[in-house]
RNA sequence: GGUGAUGUAGCUCAGCUGGUUAGAGCGCAGGAUUCAUAAUCCUGAGGUCGAGAGUUCAAGUCUCUCCAUCACCA
């Protein structure tokens, strides 16, 4: 039995979950409950990212202190999440007395390393609201094509990538006044010392091979060391020796993984340092995008490894979602929150379906064509999958007081064999669930889906049933559908980590409780009366959708 | 501008180290069937595998050039 310390990204705390993250948390949420019904031993950690200027900044407009914006954000994340049948042992937050303590923990180590480094800069500095500003903070117009309103470190027009210096009239965005340039103090992480360890680390099967590729290019162009202080006013930690002075959020919201989990392990009696120690003999794997492999490939082991905790074992980044093949857009409407699909589609599982068809190891990209979510999801999973259960049920209910025929008792060759054949899939889904290849599973479970449908289609159980109105017990009728409902089931407990809320009815239909891959060896008894288990999406569901998000 | 990734049927995608007439699902057309939420099953039409050149007995699969899209970097 493994024992797996699993992570998400941490949902920045400034702004609502939508579909792109949500292609992360049912990632790893399915990849978690295949952990589970694999028989191994998961925990599944995430927070909040509360830290930064940006939730700084919203929260004054708001007129709130952040404190206040964090909890509220965390309650829309934390039911948002819960709607989506996405599971976490603990959903946190960054901003908490564990974070701040580890973060002080781990940044005091790293001084003993010597890996820390106090350097004079120059930054922008907005005099009026008498605050230092991010590049993002600062707009004016691009050197290169004269464009207005470009951020301060590329132009969204010509795409030309530049420093706020070369900006024309550069402003403030948040007074509108002036920047001017100002020297200060800040902390630096020797990330340039710890190039050899890196390069081996990255090199060494922790990362897929394209990511691997990925770092090459940045260690061909140096590694340089990385700036982990921001002056006040800044919400975050204050660091522990320099007043005035805070962790940059990026130096703390990889540490809240183990902070939510410390608050995890002292609510559930669970040993912490089993996990986290150097020579723990636990895995820990992380789930990420792509976008943020520098810090997951690069900052943080280099943090653990000087600061003497364990190295994560795997890093798995996935790509971006499109949608209609386009890059989500507020002006189109694609920038879909996710509550707002679960107002107007209300069955998270269909999505979650849809992106585990699309699904695999790469950083590709995924695209959620919407004209193919529908039809795809409808005639899979309710045209195909579904409609076992609905086209043989019926027969059991009538004929047969709801009682199954065990596939040990099976007779016919056919049969005997589509059970065998499920039953002796196991191994593969299991493999091909911790590889993360989501839309291969899919295409082998659902052949056999088709395989099934085909035998009903053969064998006539209509036809069948006005052959003999008194029908008997393991009479031909009686073993086409219980094949068929067998199959159904064991497809079902195959398919259990992708649609949890669709299997809790598909569990009630068979008197039963799917927990392990295992119990496709077994079958069922019984089945009780059929009622719909899914519906349908409509086209006017995804208009309302598309609508919700324009405004 | 540099680096990397991607570009295969209307749509979404498979095609491992190059090897018989290029595949799947959806959609579409025709047929079968009526148990099932007009679901299912069968048959079929659709592709010069982004473009061009090259290596090879043989290339979607390797090399080069170009085009398009995306990402990262300066």
């Amino acid at each position: 039995m493994r024992k797996i310390l699993v992570t998400s990204a941490l949902p920045y705390a400034n702004g609502s979950i939508h579909l792109g993250h949500l292609v992360e948390y049912i990632q790893t949420d399915i990849w978690v409950r295949a952990q589970r019904f694999a028989n191994n031993d998961v925990y599944y950690i995430c927070a909040d990212d509360t830290h930064g200027t940006p939730v700084m900044l919203r929260a004054e407009k708001e007129n709130i202190s952040p404190d206040e914006l964090v909890n509220m954000v965390h309650k829309e994340h934390s039911a948002d999440f819960l709607d989506f049948n996405i599971r976490f042992n603990n959903f946190y937050t960054t901003n908490s007395q564990e974070n701040k303590e580890l973060s002080e923990q781990i940044y005091l180590t790293l001084k003993n390393y010597n890996k820390i480094e106090k350097k004079q800069i120059e930054q922008f500095f907005d005099e009026e609201k008498n605050m230092f500003l991010p590049d993002r903070f600062i707009k004016g117009s691009c050197p290169r094509c004269k464009a207005k309103d470009q951020y301060g470190d590329s132009c969204e027009i010509c795409g030309s990538t530049y420093t706020p210096t070369d900006l024309i009239d550069a402003y403030s965005v948040v007074s509108g006044s002036k920047p001017i340039k100002k020297k200060t103090d800040h902390y630096f992480f020797k990330l340039s010392e710890c190039s050899d360890f890196l390069e081996q680390w990255t090199q060494s099967g922790t990362l897929q091979q394209e990511a691997a590729n990925k770092l090459k290019e940045w260690f061909k162009a140096g590694l340089t060391d990385w700036d982990i202080s921001r002056d006040a006013p800044y919400f975050g930690f204050e660091i522990p020796d320099a007043p005035g002075k805070f962790f940059y959020v990026w130096l703390d919201a990889p540490i809240g993984y183990m902070a939510s989990f410390k608050n995890f392990c002292q609510k559930n009696s669970v040993n912490f340092d089993e996990y986290w120690n150097i020579n723990s003999d636990a895995e820990l794997v992380h789930f990420i995008g792509k976008d943020i492999l520098y810090f997951h490939a690069l900052f943080w082991p280099a943090t653990l490894k000087y600061s003497d905790f364990r190295l994560p074992d795997k890093i798995y980044a996935h790509g971006f979602l499109t949608i209609n093949g386009e890059k989500m857009s507020k002006s189109r409407g694609t920038f879909i929150t996710a509550r707002s699909y679960l107002d107007t589609l209300k069955n998270p599982d269909l999505l979650r379906y849809y992106f585990f068809s699309k699904l695999n190891d790469s950083m590709e990209d995924i695209d959620l064509n919407l004209d193919d979510f529908l039809v795809k999801v409808n005639s899979d999973l309710v045209g195909k999958f579904i409609n076992i259960a609905s086209r043989t049920s019926g027969f059991i209910v009538k004929y047969f007081d709801n009682i199954l025929i065990e596939a040990n008792d099976f007779t016919d060759e056919d049969s005997i064999s589509y059970i065998n054949n499920l039953v002796a899939l196991k191994k593969e889904i299991i493999s091909l669930y911790d590889a993360r290849q989501y839309s291969k599973l899919t295409r082998l479970v659902m052949s056999h889906v088709e395989v099934i449908n085909e035998f009903v289609n053969k064998r006539e159980p209509w036809i069948l049933a006005k052959q003999d109105s008194q029908q008997q017990m393991n009479s031909d009728l009686h073993e086409v559908c219980s094949t068929a409902l067998q199959a159904f089931r064991l497809i079902s407990i195959y398919l259990a980590p992708v649609f949890p809320g669709l299997v809790i009815k598909i569990e009630s239909f068979f008197n039963d409780n799917f927990k392990s891959f295992d119990q496709v060896e077994l079958s069922a008894k019984t089945i009780t009366k059929y009622e719909h288990l899914l519906s349908r999406i409509e086209q006017k569901d995804i208009d309302a959708m598309i609508n919700l998000n324009l405004n």
